[in-house]
DNA sequence: CTTAGCACTCCATATCCCTGAGTGCTAAAG
DNA sequence: CTTTAGCACTCAGGGATATGGAGTGCTAAG
């Protein structure tokens, strides 16, 4: 798609202004710009064009133009500028940064509020192995009569644990025999090292707790599997400070199918070539989201780990300062990781974290 | 406050039709009632006498009636009859009531979603310990050259860990030293019974490991101190559904409000006197929840811990059903938890859980 | 004490009109 | 050939005005 120097400048005058207005722009408006010098008669040809491009959108005959689904593209990919944050911006996020928990998990669900509530949209953050996890040390301890709990350290200092109820009786000696088994054996092992021979033998020095393998094993492969931490999404109800959404029943169309596809199908989405990446629109797999835009942003951890936080909003939503204000968390999270952690700390994967359960 | 007969049987009509319809009740409209055999004027006289009580208001002059927030009240405790949920309603909750998950703080989180999917209104569930908890087993870990994971076991199965950067050099026969003290001198105490006396004691003979010992203590009575797990709020967005927050704005206003007050005001609410409490408008602490009602219940986990879930909406709420919906959770969630942990597993309030940071 | 009847109130909805912003096209000017 | 001024046309949105209907309170009769 060729565009003479003048159409870019038009098209990306009409995605700033409808963006910080959310009204149709007519050609008078960009007219009255200071750096354009052409008047609005010549702008509506150029409109026109554009709209004939499919770059542009008129709400009807008598209104001004929006940018379409492409328009918004064409501006992300060739038009947006860099956006400066503000001093006075720079500072509120500063200051947002605090994390105030000392939890991982906690620490996720902070950061999606954080964002949603300095981008005054919905967001969420979510951490993601970025490896194979391995387990460094098995640790079972006696919990009662009948049960121990299953500590597991992993790679990149996951703890996991687990409440596990023994099938037998099982004496301390031979707890500790397994142990060291578990330990001598399957340490240092990707979920698909551990092969099945690998258990038979564990099993098979395993002695009078033998029926505990399996018990053990399972949870340990469903741990190493898990490649994504839970999703923390937050400040919903910001959708509805867009005007777009201020009818409820579409907002909750949109926040209901954020709800569930979201969830399920991010993963797949996260941003693969570069850093950042964004859903404009129609992109969504989603068909209720045809008019909701994602941005989403890679963010380091260390450890092996990664986070990803993102921002949801309308289409016209302000990708230039949306992606600056994503930048600069993304810059600034991993310090802050490292820093309450002395060093980084891993992330969310909590599988029986706090609790033990089944 | 002395209601003749009648004007219990109206008061209560006009709150049963009103939560239905969202629409002011009309005297005819009571009257068409099968079981009253008396005309609309009688009616009519009637509701001036309880609006002169202050139990219903009017919208306008020529408006029906609807109950006002003292008119709820005295429903909720003298009027409401118990709802019989309908064999479809029993089986869906029944579908729902499978919790998928095997983690504890993912459980109650789910919890929250299905109460809210249930009620389609958002919801909330908390767990929170019934008593004291001790702890009952330390296990400190080599996790690297410079740090260790502490590992605390806690009355009720729970497990919390964190990470710990070693201030000074310790060797692994320290590490078990300082481990075995902790045993023998801490475990099965309180948090108030650990003394300073108790921990000089246990630092002095704590060797070269002695510095570890305020880091290991103060995780430790933050564990201890903490009584209540996270709050997970869930289906914020189904607010939207009700006609009185079709005007995103108001429902903005209350949501934010919830994720506010709610969180850090939860604790003081909870039913104290019987297993549910319900909250009518101006009874919240909040002004901006003057027109929103908040049921809550709470339920047994076992293990010395309790769970609480509650249902927000609009004042016009449906106390007898969503009382009987919750109560139908409550005394079946007991049964969920038992089941997926082969014994009720404890909760939420991770700290160090899954992670480790700091 | 209850109820039929009636005048009155007032919200909700529909209708109409009108204004103003914006367009596309044409024709003249550069 | 490109730009611009001018003009007729379109159409959404807002305000004013009617109209219908539901509901009330009061009075007077049963």
């Amino acid at each position: 798609m060729e565009l003479t120097p003048r159409q870019k400048q038009i098209l990306r005058a009409i995605v700033d202004i409808y963006v910080s207005t959310a009204e149709p722009v007519g050609s008078k408006a960009i007219a009255a710009l200071p750096d354009v010098s052409f008047s609005s008669a010549t702008i509506r040809n150029e409109m026109a064009e554009l709209t004939q491009m499919g770059l542009l959108e008129q709400p009807h005959t008598s209104a001004g133009r929006v940018p379409s689904p492409a328009g918004y593209r064409f501006y992300i990919d060739e038009l947006m500028q860099d956006y400066r944050l503000s001093i006075d911006e720079t500072k509120s996020l500063n200051e947002a940064l605090e994390l105030k928990s000392q939890e991982f998990d906690e620490m996720m669900s902070q950061v999606g509020k954080l964002v949603s509530k300095m981008t005054n949209l919905p967001a969420y953050a979510m951490a993601s192995r970025q490896g194979q996890a391995v387990v460094k040390h098995f640790e079972l301890v006696q919990a009662g009569p009948g049960s121990i709990i299953l500590v597991l350290m992993l790679s990149g200092d996951e703890v996991k644990n687990k409440l596990i109820r023994l099938p037998v009786k099982v004496s301390e000696a031979d707890l500790k025999l397994l142990s060291a088994i578990l330990n001598t054996s399957l340490t240092d092992l990707s979920g698909d090292a551990i092969t099945v021979e690998l258990l038979e033998k564990v099993t098979r020095s395993a002695g009078a707790a033998a029926p505990l393998v399996p018990l053990v094993m399972d949870f340990t492969q469903e741990c190493l599997r898990q490649q994504h931490g839970d999703l923390h999404m937050a400040g919903q109800m910001r959708l509805l400070d867009q005007p777009e959404y201020r009818d409820a029943a579409k907002a909750q169309e949109v926040l209901e199918t954020l709800d569930e596809e979201m969830i399920s199908n991010l993963p797949a989405v996260l941003p693969k070539d570069g850093p950042v990446q964004f859903l404009v629109g129609p992109e969504n797999i989603a068909k209720e989201l045809k008019d909701t835009s994602v941005v989403m942003m890679r963010f380091d951890i260390g450890d092996g780990m990664q986070g990803t936080v993102g921002v949801v909003g309308p289409t016209r939503m302000d990708y230039a300062k949306i992606t600056a204000k994503l930048g600069y968390f993304a810059e600034n999270l991993g310090r802050m990781f490292q820093k309450s952690g002395g060093e980084p700390m891993p992330p969310a994967l909590t599988e029986g974290s706090g609790q033990n359960t089944k």
